[in-house]
RNA sequence: CGGGGUGUAGCGUAGCCCGGUAUCGCGCCACAUUUGGGAUGUGGAGGUCGUAGGUUCGAAUCCUGCCACCCCGACCA
């Protein structure tokens, strides 16, 4: 089908790997584990970007800004927190560099630092030590603020987007006087992910919380969103935490509230990172290439003319720059390649595999009928639509492939979420047609644990608002209140 | 970090066992003919063979270290 993509029934690992690279998305640095983000891949981050900073403005959020580095002592304060992380931590240790006299550039062992710097993996530490000197009072209460930053886990094993020693990501951070307040934030902004998940990414999430196994370390209560990827896969989407007052407590941050009272301020924290890319790319992309919701893509509508000789071509663009003007008139991308260099054959696939959701062809016999061809990405389907009323056409057209690929995506998940009421069904589920596996559960870390010895399997969470009803716990026999969904996972 | 594998032109590769300065395809450049699904022909450019050492008259080839990537495990967003 496509030159140089391996079929996803072939290899899906290595289809991934494919599309990232030939789509231009990302590239291996000389750096271990460390990404090259392609412009056309940041283009669509930073429609991400944008869409999620707007709805982090609009719930009353604000920017700012904390370091990359946090000093060691800092991150040691909160118990849990130091454990969670410690195994993957890059640590700075010098701050200078000199020459050996050999021409060699080495480290100066008179430059050590005297407390080593942490690079950032996650910046509660950094930010909760802050925000003791930002408040005093519930009137500094709450604070309501969100940081666009990079950070650094030193994973073992890495893949494009996916898990990176680097990422991109924004971690919001916020301080609260009671509990309940921190509590609705968290829940709030579990909401504007799972919005944003099915509304711009066109992938439906399950809202859930995290057990105890799988929670952030520092938090409370991890709150989170898991999509489903095509091959059978979980992955989590974004988390949003609630963190107690464990960072409070760590950091000494107190407050006097209305009744005159010292407490320890409650705090939340949430996130979502680079990793989304490749959610958005697992989730609706084929064996030809990307495919991308019009409302994350770079350029929603590409044209192509079709023309024999220069003179043809300046009356198909003639037609082209009047559609043009349209269509940039309703906010839409789009981009007219008539570049004489490329035969249209080429753009076409190039743009398939660029996931462009919408191509026109104009040619000839386009000029003569008053129509246009118009091809939509995610159907791969084409037909020949009258230039009268052409932008308005391709408008709805744009918002029926959003919903379309949101609704198929939609219809995978559901019809791979299993129902199954023994170990024995389970396993089988797992290791064939895989996906969420909705079973009961003892409740107890120790059974969570087996199992995912046993089967690679977690629980990826204990969905919202859960049907309570009475089992058994397909791996203990002891009495269960509920299901939870159990996936293998990214 | 453990086990396995791979590194040769921008990409994919042959050559390696058995040592003598590197094969083919795609891509790239020029010109011509082409243009409604990845064009064709002719000519041309491009390589410290991942890297650093060692063995040798001579290393892509044999030996050692290092680096990167891929697959499988442990860890994680």
């Amino acid at each position: 089908m496509s030159k140089g993509i391996t079929s996803r029934s072939e290899d899906y690992s290595q289809w991934y790997n494919d599309l990232v690279t030939k789509a231009d998305l990302a590239e291996h640095s000389a750096v271990r584990g460390c990404m090259v983000i392609k412009p056309y891949g940041y283009s669509i981050w930073e429609k991400m970007q944008a869409a999620l900073d707007k709805m982090f403005k609009d719930t009353g959020h604000t920017n700012a800004y904390f370091p990359l580095f946090i000093p060691k002592s800092f991150f040691s304060k909160e118990a849990s927190h130091v454990e969670g992380f410690a195994t993957e931590c890059a640590v700075v240790t010098h701050y200078r560099l000199k020459n050996d006299g050999n021409g060699n550039i080495i480290v100066d062992n008179e430059a050590k630092l005297e407390e080593e710097l942490i690079v950032r993996p996650t910046s509660e530490t950094i930010i909760w030590n802050t925000y003791r000197g930002w408040i005093q009072s519930y009137r500094d209460l709450p604070i309501l603020v969100n940081q666009w930053a990079n950070v650094v886990r030193w994973e073992m094993r890495t893949r494009l987007f996916l898990r990176t020693a680097e990422f991109l990501w924004q971690e919001g951070h916020t301080a609260h006087a009671t509990s309940e307040e921190a509590v609705a934030e968290a829940e709030k902004m579990l909401e504007v992910y799972a919005d944003f998940a099915e509304n711009f990414l066109a992938v439906p999430v399950v809202k859930g919380i995290k057990t105890a196994n799988e929670r952030f370390a520092g938090a409370v209560e991890t709150y989170c969103i898991e999509a489903l990827m095509q091959d059978g896969k979980a992955l989590q989407a974004g988390t949003s935490h609630f963190l107690g007052q464990n960072f409070a407590k760590a950091f000494d941050v107190k407050f006097t509230n209305k009744e005159g009272k010292l407490d320890h301020v409650w705090a939340t924290s949430w996130g979502v990172s680079t990793r989304l890319m490749g959610a958005l790319i697992m989730a609706h992309s084929d064996d030809a290439g990307l495919v991308l919701p019009p409302k994350l893509a770079p350029i929603q509508i590409v044209i192509v003319p079709i023309n024999r000789g220069d003179e043809e071509l300046a009356r198909i663009t003639e037609v082209v720059d009047k559609l043009i003007s349209e269509l940039k008139a309703k906010g839409i991308a789009v981009k007219y390649d008539d570049r004489d260099t490329q035969r249209p054959g080429f753009k076409f696939a190039e743009y398939e595999l660029k996931g462009v959701p919408v191509r026109v062809a104009i040619g000839g016999r386009d000029l003569e009928n008053g129509t246009a061809e118009v091809a939509r990405r995610d159907t791969r389907e084409k037909q020949s639509v009258s230039r009268e009323g052409l932008a308005d056409y391709l408008e709805q057209l744009l918002d029926e492939i959003q919903k379309n690929i949101y609704q198929k995506a939609l219809n995978f998940r559901e019809e791979n979420i299993t129902k199954v009421e023994s170990y024995e069904e389970f396993k089988e589920i797992l290791d064939g047609k895989g996906g969420f596996v909705s079973a009961h559960w003892d409740g107890s870390p120790e059974t969570e644990q087996k199992i995912k010895e046993e089967t690679k399997a977690t629980i990826r969470c204990i969905p919202l608002n859960n049907p309570q009803e009475d089992g058994v716990c397909i791996y203990s026999g002891k009495p269960s209140k509920q299901r939870v969904l159990f996936a293998k996972a990214y």
